[in-house]
Parts: structure tokens; sequence; C-alpha cells
DNA sequence: TGTTAGCACTCATTCACTTAGAGTGCTAAT
DNA sequence: ATTAGCACTCTAAGTGAATGAGTGCTAACA
């Protein structure tokens, strides 16, 4: 429904306000060689575009700035993969060629290559920890009344936390338990681990094992582990750096939507596949008004996933960034794909 | 070699200051009841204490401010302990009362009260993991290459690492090395694992395990544990409601320092035990110059030992901070030495 | 009919200037 | 030894004019 000329236009704002961060004015957008229309035409197409919602003026007499409703068409409709620099490509991939690959390294890693290049703020979410499945149980006596409980699971992922023993609980008890654990539960996955430890053997632990009632309640709290994969940051400070966080109530509340995990999970969305854009308010969090997060997932072996997100300002480079994103987004797909036979 | 009433001048004008975050002039110190001097008199001995280099002016016609040597004078001889607020010390002690104490919880809620408390940042440093015993090894194989390698401390903390097996490693192999590790390292700090592991560990396993060689490097790795304890943080946004942060380039300064760990853990000082308070440029550090930090050491069982330290600005209430500090210091040193017989 | 030149108008920014107020240092009086 | 008095300094806040970037509209033009 726009002409050409409205789309040329409407491209030219977008791209020099991500430069810039200054209102684009019909002068300037005259300037461009390739643009052959006169400043006076030019103000013209920006008062309809302005009209349609696309634009906005930061005051009656500023140059133009791109709307929401701008920047949606721009990334719906204007954006176009770019090739990256052999030398960016180069650092991504620096990351996947050592070749011990400890996840939890790579991960972090790949935050920090990420927020470096971009110079926005990486977040990166490890697999989904409930899609493990579990390897082995164990449970290390520390004391008469204390224990840790261990769970490794087929991704290599220790999980573990200190348990209260009944009074009377002695090693046999322990190791009894332990037997029965490993024989009923191993390649469950700990999403399901919960019901099944209830459903099923706890009966069978009470069988076998004195005092189990009180166990019970124990391994119930190691089996609970919390939903999401880790969260690991890349260049928390670098949103200090762009120009409209001069503000310090916005970096204040930027600050602490990061500190708190519940809301970090909550700019991902769990349909998601692939890559995401959201733009200032489409985030539904009152901090991020001002920001655009791109999201991107990438999976680990055949069933677990993890996800990757860049938050930058909404004039944010839109085209680097996910073009940077996918060559990261495929590459940890393959190293925790290949390796995931292996165990990684 | 200050006069009383220097004194009295000197206190005053650093509460003050504390208080407002403003410059102190004559005036208002002469309107305080128990003073009975007029502004003059008070700008005469103002005057002799700028000299001494005790205040400072932040131009020529403003009130006064204390320098850092002021400050110090303030701490080392003005200090008096004070009575905290019922409330308060019910809040701090609200985190012990639980009966099942899991040190990272307690150490996590503690970073939150203090912060809370104070509204200043706070960084709790856990018991240095170096000097926790082992109490058992565990290898867990994930796939033909890969295993998990586990180390359970006496204090219930669980270390662990994927490793890589060796071409025909097999199971007998792993359970081979694991019983030789656990007879031989049982007991030993993780400071001593890897020079006791070198010295005779590795010569036991190579008589019994084929391909030991290849299995020595990745235990190596997982012995070196790193020398600090976790770090964990509170109130990190609370600085940014200080009005001496109004500048967003130390609010940059130290978010950056915050964010990296040997930074952080250089405001701690080995030989340190009890309270220790740090004005400024003490610090050593460039981001620190207008903060002040104060730390304190609290014990966990005979040996182990955490630290805590309160980040605030340099007009920071040392007075209540210090106070709180040290029931915060006595209430963890009991919890964790009182549990720590029973390993936690 | 689409494009452009011209022009009046708006608004943010900057700078110089003013004023009010808080505070000092010094001197002379108590 | 203390204090009242006063000239002086400096900041903060406000005012007003000049500047310049940018717009919207109208009328002329191809």
């Amino acid at each position: 429904m726009l002409t050409n000329r409205q789309l040329q236009i409407l491209q030219v704002i977008v791209d020099d306000f991500v430069n810039s961060a200054q209102p684009v004015g019909s002068r300037q957008i005259s300037k461009k060689e390739w643009i052959t229309y006169s400043p006076a035409t030019i103000r013209n197409e920006m008062a309809d575009l302005e009209e349609l919602g696309f634009l906005e003026k930061t005051h009656t007499s500023s140059g133009r700035v791109p709307s929401e409703k701008g920047y949606r068409y721009y990334v719906d409709h204007l954006l176009q993969p770019i090739s990256m620099s052999e030398r960016e490509i180069g650092l991504v991939q620096s990351i996947f060629k050592n070749q011990i690959v400890e996840m939890e390294q790579v991960i972090r890693e790949s935050a920090n290559i990420l927020s470096d290049l971009t110079s926005y703020t990486t977040i990166l979410l490890g697999p989904n920890v409930s899609k493990h499945r579990v390897k082995r149980f164990q449970i290390v006596p520390l004391t008469e009344q204390t224990a840790v409980a261990i769970i490794v699971t087929d991704n290599g992922h220790v999980e573990n936390r200190t348990i209260t023993l009944p009074q009377g609980f002695i090693p046999v008890d322990i190791e009894k338990t332990v037997n029965i654990l490993n024989e009923r539960l191993v390649g469950v996955s700990l999403l399901e681990l919960q019901s099944r430890l209830e459903l099923e053997t706890f009966e069978v632990l009470r069988q076998h094992v004195k005092t189990a009632d009180s166990i019970i309640q124990s391994l119930k709290n190691v089996a609970f582990v919390q939903n999401e994969g880790k969260i690991y940051f890349g260049g928390k400070t670098n949103m200090l750096n762009q120009p409209e966080f001069h503000d310090l109530n916005k970096v204040r509340a930027l600050m602490e939507m990061m500190e708190k995990e519940s809301q970090v999970i909550s700019l991902f969305h769990p349909g998601d596949r692939g890559i995401h854009i959201r733009i200032g308010s489409e985030n539904n969090h009152l901090a991020m008004d001002d920001l655009s997060v791109i999201t991107a997932t990438y999976s680990v072996g055949k069933e677990q996933e993890g996800s990757i997100a860049i938050i930058g300002p909404k004039r944010m480079d839109y085209q680097r960034t996910v073009s940077l994103l996918d060559v990261m987004r495929s590459g940890l797909s393959r190293v925790f794909s290949n390796k995931s036979n292996n165990g990684l």
C-alpha cells in the first residue's frame, strides 16, 4: 500500500536514524546520491508517512523519527539479509573450534562475543534443564543427619542439593535407596521426575527401606529443578553507551529488570522458534519500552533447546544483528547437536 | 591534637553531610542546639580544619565537606557503636531461624537483607572453597568418550566437570580409578588436591589402570577449582539512588567493576580479620574513588571463612553500617559454625 | 498532475546577563 | 577569646535574544 518512494524514504530514515540517533530531516534525505527528489517532495511524503503512523516528530519543527509501527514495517518488509565480514564470522566461529567443548563455557563465551560485536546486551539461556534425562543418582552422606543428593543428567549437567536424613537412616539404607532410584528412574526426564517419584518409586522405597517416608520430602525437593535453563549475560553495561540511556531512570529500570530472573525469562516466549523481533512496547514491559529484543533459539541434541536474546535500543541495527544472531544460532546448534551423541 | 571544639565540629559536619549530601555551612552548624558558638567562631575553626586537611570546599563560597582524611579521622576516633532497632536486629536474625540451613540460600538472603537495610550494595563471598575437604569422588560416564567427574566436599559443596575419556577406557577402569581416588584422597583439602594428585595418586593409577596417562590431564582440571568462594550480590542497583551517582560515567565504572570477578575480589584483603573500613582512594581502584567499602569476615567451621563487603558512597553512614555488619557477621559465624559439625 | 522553489513560522539550543541566596574571610568591636 | 558586621565570591535559577534546523503551505512550473 505504500508507494515505492515512500518505502525508499522510510528505509533511509530508519537507516539514518539507526546510525545517528538524531531525527532525520528532508534536506538530509535529499542529499543522499540515490535520492533524486527535492526536500519539498520528501516533506510531502513524510507528512503522508506520518499520517499513516510510520513516522513521528519529537516536536513541531524537528525531523522525523520512525514510530514503532515504522520499525515494525521496516523489519517485516525492508530487512535484507546482509553478509557479514570475514572477521566477524571468524570471531563467532572461533568459539566452536576448541575440541573440548564444555557447554557452559561455550555459552558464556558466546554471550561475550555477541555483546562485543553488537555493543548491545546479550542474554543466553542454557537448554531447558527439565528435558534433560537422568543418567545417575547419587547420595553422599556428610554427617549422621545430612547428605548431598546428586542427579547427573545425560547432558552432563549436575543437579545437587543438601538433604536432611531421617533418624536412624543407616548407610545400607542409602545404598538401597540409591539403587532403587537408579533402577527405576534412569532415562526419565527431569520434567517427569517428580510425578514418577511420587507415583511409583516412593511405594517401592517404602517396601524396602525403613523410615522411607521422611526422606521422601527431601527427594521431592531435589527433583524440583527450576524449569528454565541457566541465564548468562554478556555486555550488561553496554547499554550505558547508547545515547538513549543518558536518562538515569531508564538505566535503573533496565538494570533492575535484569536482576530479576523471572522478568528476564519473560523476554523469551516459549512458542518461538527461529528468530523473532520484538520492538519497544511489544515486549510488554515498562522498562523495555525504548528497547527492542531479538531472540533466537538453538537446539541441543534432538529435544532440547536454548535461547539467545539481544537487547538493544529501538533504533538498533536490526539487519546486522539478525545476521549475527543467525550465525551464532546455527553455530551453537551444530556444536551441541553433533556432540550431543557424545553426551555434551 | 585537635581541640575538643574542632572534634565536635568535624563530627557535626560529617554527620550532617552523611544525611544531606550537601556541603555544610557555619550557620547550619551553629543552629544545632548543642552547639553554643556563633557562626563566625565556627568559620574560624573550619578554616583551621581545612588547613589541617580534614575538610574541603567544593568552591570558594560553599560550605565544607569532609575530605578523605576527615572521614578517616572520623571513623578512627569518632565512631561510636550504636544500638540498632529491634526491628532491624529481628530482620537480620530471621534468616537464621530456618531450621534447614542451605548455606547458599542463607548467604544469598543475607546479601539481600543487608542491601535492603542499608540501601547500599552488598557483596558476600562464600567460604573459600579451597579449604573444603574432599568427601567423595565420583565419575559418571555419559558416553564412550565423555564422563562427568564429581567431587563432593565436607561442606556439601559439589564441584563437577565434564571430562574426556581416553580410548578404550572401560567401566572397570572407571571403577578402579574412583576407588583409588576415594581411598587416597578423602579428607584432603581442595587446595592440596592438585599436588597430592600429582605426587602420589597418579603413580598408583598408572600401575592399576591402562591408559591412565591420558586421564591424568582431565583429573588435574577437575582439581583446579577457583580459589575464592562464590560471589553473591545484593542491591546492585541501589547505588543508582545515591545522589553522587547522577554521573553516568561513575555508574558505568562501578557496574563494569562489579562485572569483573577479579576486581571484585580485590576489594577484599586476604589478611583482614574483623571489620575494616576503606575510604575512597584507599581502595586503590579508580572506580571506587568516591566510594567506601566496609568489609567483615565470618567463619565457617574451624578453618574456613567468608567475607562480606558493603559498598556505599564515601559519605555513607559508617556508624550504622558497621553495627549492622557486625550483627550479620556474628550471626553467620554462629549459624555456619554450629552446623558445620553437621557438615553444613 | 506531479514536482519544486520560496517563504513564513515553530521550536530547541545556546549564550549572555541578571538576580537571589548561601556562604566565606576579614576586621573591628565586645 | 568571641562575635557582629560587611564586602566579596560563587552557584543556581531565570530571562531574553540570536541562531539554525526543520516544517507546512502556497504558488509556480514542466
